[in-house]
RNA sequence: GCCGGGAUGGUGGAAUUGGUAGACACAAGGGACUUAAAAUCCCUCGAUUAUUGCAAUCGUGCGGGUUCAAAUCCCGCUCCCGGUACCA
């Protein structure tokens, strides 16, 4: 131990801990300095640029430097580096790569706190956090190590920018936008939760602001269509989220002429159902539309029910159980088609964010409608009729498709036909037209904050928004400004603030907003495949290399904000000719793994709570290898994990385990005659492993099921005792299996072991073990045997053994046969190396 | 409400997709080694009944069904967890 101890002091990493030296025991710490040296000096955690092997593009999704890493980083983390190091032993070049999501608010929060500008604080982060990364032996390619707030970074954000203003894709608009008061910043609609603040939580209020928007809309239908080629490489929930977000409806918009008194003009609808216009009774605004305020004029219990309306709270769980409401505003329009009057209605149901703030109401066939109109004792006009069998209007609206009546000259249309003849009709008389709507709206990307990307544009009194010219890019951010927590600094920062028009040349200023983050997070993916590219934001040669992303792995938190970004913004860097399809794509990730939460005592693991679980305590204890093993083992990587310290000793327990195994490498044989059997079923045991353990890499990475397939061919492999020659091969092969197949999960540990072994090249670069089919043959099976569908025994017969040879061996068993007496066989099935059933009567 | 995913021992979870339910691990109990402890190794470990021993019956949220055979497929429920849009 002293001799140990004092080794430690001095010396370097190689002299400490040589292999010839023949430690004993297991000491994580060692083994991990050890080999995440030699690893570096080798360069094996680099993607090739220069290569024929196929090419693979492993993606976690990059951190925030916040400072530490938390268990969910680890977990994330984990997983893609067991899939990078996986796909590189078969053989793959893998692109494996990290970086720092590093503009936002908390290095704002933390400079005001600390009295440092947040650029100081964000990049000893980084140092910090790095660290902690290496530690943990992620093989990360780090050459390409990226990030987002440096300008050689932005600077292409900025560039794409300035290009999608030109196209009209970009664009300034004076909005009611989402403000987040303690954030003291505007949100985008993804960014608001159930009416509060995505991060901190405060109810967010509506104000009237000019700002920058994306038209993610122009994309809506791609969007959509595209999520079709996802199918099968991403999680059903996250598809039908983003299906949900983008929220397409087909149907027609309806212009419905409004009384002299109403103010004349037309009140706009819209419909997925055309087909039952003949069955309005009545419409209904929604209490922020103007036809609403212009009734409560002289109408105060109309103007109190309104102001009603506007506070009610947005959240489902109200939203729910809310009961609807409405008041008649005295006004009548005129139904475009029947000419008949119908009173418009303010109602609680309506949004005014959605479609025209305005609904025609069909009570026969819209439950909503129905409701709304037995409270408020409003007509019900049914005419869809079912196609067989009648309803009774009265009792419930029929929702479904049916035949058309009391609708005049459309009488006997189907539901279908109906919807074309009718907006056909609309369109004809000018009365509407065909429409497809969308709930997902554009995505407003200004911010008021300072520690982010500049917007790129000056405004200039005479020649309006300029973007920034290419020449003049990056329009870096000023690092050394102290944020107050009010107003963004750069206001008061005039040598960034007043700057001459690029146009015209008179003095003109620079826009003060800056980007939101998401805009960084939504083409680094792509930036990877070329980091230091000074020529352009892509290169599309690296792009054609190495994009899409083959597997991506995160959060299921950025199901739609983060992944719809960034499905749009790849769309965007294709379209502006940075790539084409053919070279990068027209989806970012084809493959996405969702991982679970970490849980501590079934609640999600944070700060305030107090129930986290320091990543640096475990390292410090049980070593890097013991912490991967016991994230991978614990759970299914898309399930929640339960944290439990005991376990991850167990797991500690195992690596010591397998270390002992070594040391029957030394015990003496001779060449004696071995018990063939043994050996034959130790060499099955290792090749049913190794097909198992692949399996479990190629379908669905069920990685805590190939550890516990791992941890049973440890276990043979300690129950058995090498005899002789045969034996010790047979043994020898079996550890070797082992620890390449242990080599992903556990890879300073794997290279250890496999040096004590002899193995010819480190365990993490040798290639994945390869299933040896005649191992897999067995001389002798052993079958189950079922009488009735339940077992009552079992044979071993001869792998080639017919089915007349199984009954035969299963009649002669003394178990099997107590259960046949008095019997009669009427049907034998033979389930060829699992069982044998025999279906008995009485004779 | 709608969409998605679930419910298997004391616990986390397996089950080759219709073929021996409970792999692997954690916890628990017992034993060996030790002056002792730690570490390590061995045994038991779904329930009930029976037992000197062999064993039998039941059992994958609940109720039906299909099948030689069901955790797995079908029909009807209950509960739980995510997500969400009163979307016209």
């Amino acid at each position: 131990m002293l001799a140990r101890e004092l080794d430690m002091r001095s010396g370097s990493v190689s002299e400490q801990f040589s292999a010839e030296q023949g430690e004993a025991e297991y000491h994580a710490a060692d083994v991990e300095a050890k080999w995440q040296q030699r690893w570096q000096v080798a360069g094996v955690d680099a993607a090739s640029e220069d290569s024929d092997r196929e090419s693979y593009y492993c993606l976690v999704m990059f951190p925030y430097p916040s400072g530490n890493l938390h268990m969910g980083h680890v977990r994330n983390y984990c997983l893609g580096d067991v899939v990078a190091r996986y796909k590189r032993m078969r053989g793959f070049n893998v692109l494996h790569p990290i970086g720092w999501d590093a503009f936002g608010l908390p290095a704002e929060n933390a400079a005001i706190k600390h009295q440092r500008p947040p650029a100081e604080w964000t990049y000893a982060n980084i140092d910090q956090m790095r660290a902690q990364l290496k530690r943990l032996g992620f093989s990360y390619d780090w050459s390409r190590e990226i990030a987002t707030c440096h300008p050689d970074y932005y600077r292409w954000e900025q560039w794409m920018f300035t290009r999608l203003m030109e196209r009209g894709l970009a664009y300034q608009s004076d909005a009611e936008v989402n403000w987040c008061e303690p954030c003291h910043t505007v949100l985008a609609n993804e960014q608001v939760v159930d009416g509060v603040c995505w991060r901190c939580d405060t109810p967010v209020v509506r104000k009237n602001l000019k700002q920058w928007f994306i038209r993610i809309t122009d994309y809506a239908e791609e969007l959509l269509a595209d999520l079709d080629q996802l199918v099968g490489g991403w999680p059903e929930k996250v598809i039908g989220m983003q299906r949900n977000w983008i929220g397409k409806s087909t149907g027609a918009t309806v212009a419905f002429a409004l009384e002299e008194r109403a103010g004349g003009g037309q009140l706009e609808i819209f419909t997925t159902r055309p087909d039952t216009l003949m069955g309005v009774t009545y419409m209904a605004v929604a209490a922020g539309h103007p036809l609403a305020a212009k009734a409560a004029e002289n109408n105060p219990e109309l103007a109190a029910f309104i102001e009603a309306c506007s506070k009610i709270s947005t959240k489902e769980a109200d939203v729910e159980t809310m009961e609807k409401r409405g008041m008649a505003t005295g006004f009548f329009a005129i139904h475009p088609i029947s000419g008949e009057r119908v009173p418009v209605w303010v109602a609680n149901f309506v949004l005014m964010g959605y479609g025209t703030g305005a609904v025609m109401s069909v009570p026969a066939h819209d439950q909503r409608d129905f409701e709304f109109a037995k409270k408020y004792d409003l007509p019900i006009k049914q005419v869809i009729a079912p196609v067989d069998g009648a309803w009774d209007i009265e009792a419930a609206a029929f929702t479904e498709a049916g035949l058309l009546i009391n609708s005049g000259e459309f009488d006997g249309l189907s539901s279908h036909d109906a919807k074309a003849a009718i907006t056909d009709w609309l369109k004809a008389h000018g009365a509407g037209d065909a429409r497809v709507q969308y709930r997902l709206r554009d995505w407003l990307v200004s911010r008021q904050r300072y520690w982010g990307a500049p917007i790129p544009v000056i405004h200039c009194p005479d020649c309006g928004a300029v973007p920034v010219s290419d020449e003049q890019l990056p329009v870096a951010l000023p690092t050394d400004l102290q944020p107050t927590g009010g107003a963004s600094p750069l206001v008061d920062c005039d040598a960034f603030r007043y700057v001459d028009c690029p146009q015209c040349g008179q003095p003109a200023e620079r826009e003060l907003d800056t980007f939101d983050t998401f805009m960084e997070s939504s083409w680094y993916m792509n930036r990877y495949t070329s980091p230091r590219h000074g020529e352009a934001m892509v290169d599309a040669a690296a792009m054609r290399r190495w994009a899409p992303v083959d597997q991506y792995i995160g959060g299921v938190e950025h199901a739609v904000l983060h992944l719809l970004y960034a499905r749009f913004y790849h769309k965007l860097m294709r379209d502006v000719g940075l790539f084409t399809s053919e070279e990068g794509g027209d989806e970012p990730f084809t493959h996405l793994l969702t991982q679970g939460m970490v849980l501590m005592d079934g609640a999600k693991m944070s700060k305030s709570k107090g129930n986290t679980v320091d990543p640096n305590a475990i390292i410090a204890r049980f070593g890097a290898d013991t912490a991967r093993l016991f994230t991978l083992f614990a759970a299914p990587p898309e399930k929640e994990l339960e944290w439990n310290d005991s376990a991850v000793e167990g797991a500690h327990r195992f690596l010591k385990r397998v270390w002992r195994l070594l040391d029957k490498l030394d015990a003496p044989v001779a060449e004696v005659a071995e018990d063939a059997r043994a050996v034959k079923a130790l060499r099955l045991a290792i090749h049913s492993t190794i097909e198992k353990v692949t399996h479990a890499f190629e379908h669905g990475f069920a990685f805590n099921v190939a550890i516990a397939g791992l941890m049973e061919l440890s276990n043979q492999l300690q129950a058995f005792a090498p005899q002789g020659t045969a034996g010790l091969a047979a043994y020898r092969e079996g550890l070797e299996a082992l620890t390449r197949m242990l080599a992903p999960f556990v890879p300073h540990f794997a290279c250890e072991i496999g040096e004590r072994l002899g193995m010819e090249k480190m365990a993490v670069v040798a290639d994945w073990p390869t299933v040896d089919a005649a191992a897999l043959v067995q001389d002798e099976i052993t079958l189950a045997v079922q009488v009735q569908g339940k077992r009552r025994g079992e044979i071993t017969i001869s792998k080639d053994a017919d089915q007349d040879a199984a009954l035969a061996a299963a009649q002669a068993e003394p178990a099997i046969a107590k259960w046949l007496e008095g019997m009669q066989i009427v049907k034998v099935i033979l389930v060829p190396g699992r069982l044998l059933n025999l279906v008995v009567k009485p004779a």
